[in-house]
DNA sequence: ACGTTTTACTTAATCGTTTCAGAAAGAGTA
DNA sequence: TACTCTTTCTGAAACGATTAAGTAAAACGT
């Protein structure tokens, strides 16, 4: 209360050295006062309190205490998309939620490490990182973020994507989750079904998705959930190579409603949209509203992900749920053991179930 | 591609040095060979990279670098809460988005620091945080957490917060809004009010909030918001002290709906209900429906934040405008601009504006 | 052939802590 | 008194880098 000095002297910060021969006393003790209270008389600790109050000192510098502690405090965070659209996205908002319960649970931070936009500096930031570990979620594998993350050979954990090299992660089994999604359409009656995927790898160019570029997909989520539909497809006896795959640039409504738009006006037009997300659903709501088809009797749309927003649709949206934050809470707890020296278990199988609501019914006979 | 070693040997990492001196080359010119390339020659440098690879150095340590240039290459971010409610809260995530945008864009890192639950180990997690700044996003004003980061002296920006000893501010004019709402509903011809508010400061113990315990709110958009209901009120010749607010544990609309349940199961009961956040206002609706109450006719409802959702409520909710993503935005700039030096403005409102949905309409005559 | 730039490195001084292994002095014990 | 503990503090070696200033040799211009 009442701080003398007005601040203005912006003179070089104090250090604990300083401080410890104001006092005349060794650097060894005035640290001992932050850090093992114990180790000092009750009445000396105070007094170096003071003195560094009264010197500008603000507590042991955290880079230089990293440094001899050899731990940051921290684990970071590497999110595909650029760190701005992640919070955009309710699927990646609950994942990280689920991190911060972990993170927070055992006292350390989460450094969200900007991604996307300028590729050029962006192993740097990666490098630049103090933290103890990473959690890569969802990075095409080849991606230089992940790349470079991988390359401090910090404790790692990967989510929704398959292991390398023995390193853990937490992901569900899209390709079985997809597999119930389109069979359910099928079982419902369905011949002409549509995709809306999301990007298969890297700069998406938008647009129908040929069988190679599918197979080529450098996300694994993507290529999971279409192998997934294809394979129910061909389970009944049926071609994969009619169904058309439309390819959105970007995770968001409204590419969902253009992907939506298109394939609704090809012929024959398909009476069932599988959705990769739940927010391409969204856009392929929009569009068949806006082209007069009412859902579920004109048009089945199926999504993925069972956002919250789901349930409230109108009509309430069929879609497969997966526990996003739970997939978080998982992912930040293999990394916490591993930095405990723990090495855990190697892979994580999240469950994931269809869930049938009102957005999907047998096709109308027209 | 193909690495050899099998990673087992959990030996120490190598470090610059080490590498250094197995080229028989100054650590100097190792140092260069990541950061200033223009300083050896192409040939040498490529093989500082192999050797590095080889002997398993994975590049310089952050923590070291950041010691020694002085810069950690991040921002801290404290939120009132526990780091995983601000990601459940549509507001919060929107003003992280906001400052991801900012940070991103300087190719900086954002360091969420676990805030709330164990209030014990908290100081520290700010000590140890290697930033270079901190955006402090609605702390009640003497929470140790705000404390711990101001003394740490760095480049501060405060968030809806009253200014502190010319720290940049960012944030609305809470009371102005505030005011606007009830005046609204006092024109329409609404005589009996009720306030469905959230925290006023830590811990709060849920129930009826009397006029000391509004004055004493250590939350300021609380405190204004409050302040502005009641300037309204009493602008209209009527006694504040006759409106009843009821303190939320929580800003959740769980929580709203049972403050709603008990303010309209009073007498007189409110033909009107000023809720401090739209998640509040949520759960007011839940409360009227449960009630058998419909929304405008027997209850006008009015929120604050004008979150996505709450154009899409059913009615539309009425109710507060403010800008949350460019709050975040203007935050981080304004922490940016600090740490390159240019003292910058000192206090910043963003506008907020009354949205007339359908959610308010005069009471009914009975 | 001589002075000047450039290129390619090196030297050595930090950056600000933490922590292990004592040491001096007072307290307790036999 | 001689001894072992405690308590309270000190010395000094890390921790792993960056960078300003300097040097020697090569390249250049004339």
């Amino acid at each position: 209360m009442g701080v003398k000095s007005d601040g203005r002297e912006a003179r070089r910060r104090a250090t604990l050295k300083e401080v410890a021969s104001e006092l005349s006393v060794s650097p060894a003790t005035v640290s001992n006062a932050y850090n093992r209270p114990d180790q000092l008389s009750a009445e000396l600790r105070e007094r170096v309190f003071e003195t560094a109050r009264r010197m500008g000192y603000t507590g042991p510098d955290p880079a230089a205490r990293s440094l001899r502690r050899r731990r940051a405090g921290a684990v970071g965070v590497l999110y595909t998309d650029r760190l701005s659209y992640a919070f955009a996205d309710p699927v990646s908002v609950m994942f990280l939620e689920g991190i911060a319960t972990a993170t927070e649970g055992a006292g350390l931070g989460m450094l969200l490490i900007p991604g996307g936009a300028l590729r050029e500096r962006d192993p740097e930031a990666i490098g630049n990182a103090v933290v103890d570990g990473f959690v890569i979620y969802c990075m095409a594998e080849n991606d230089p973020l992940a790349t470079a993350a991988l390359d401090r050979q910090l404790p790692t954990v990967l989510v929704d994507q398959p292991e390398i090299g023995g390193i853990p992660s937490v992901g569900i089994d899209d390709e079985g989750a997809a597999r119930a999604a389109a069979a359910h359409l099928i079982e419902l009656g369905h011949r002409h079904l549509g995709v809306v995927s999301f990007e298969l790898a890297l700069n998406a160019p938008g647009g129908i998705a040929d069988r190679r570029r599918q197979s080529e997909a450098t996300y694994r989520p993507s290529r999971s959930r279409l192998k997934g539909y294809a394979s129910a497809v061909e389970d009944a006896d049926r071609s994969w190579d009619e169904v058309p795959v439309y390819e959105c640039t970007e995770n968001a409504p409204s590419q969902g409603r253009i992907a939506a738009e298109y394939l609704l006006s090809r012929e024959p037009r398909p009476t069932a949209l599988l959705c990769l997300s739940d927010q391409l659903a969204v856009g392929a709501y929009e569009a068949a509203r806006e082209m007069g088809l009412s859902v579920p009797e004109d048009l089945s749309v199926v999504g993925f992900d069972d956002i919250p927003a789901a349930a409230r649709m109108d009509p309430p949206l069929t879609t497969v749920y997966q526990p996003h934050v739970e997939k978080g809470v998982r992912a930040g707890e293999l990394l916490i053991s591993q930095l405990r020296g723990e090495e855990s278990s190697v892979s994580e199988l999240l469950p994931a179930r269809l869930v049938v609501r009102g957005s999907t019914a047998p096709p109308s006979k027209s």
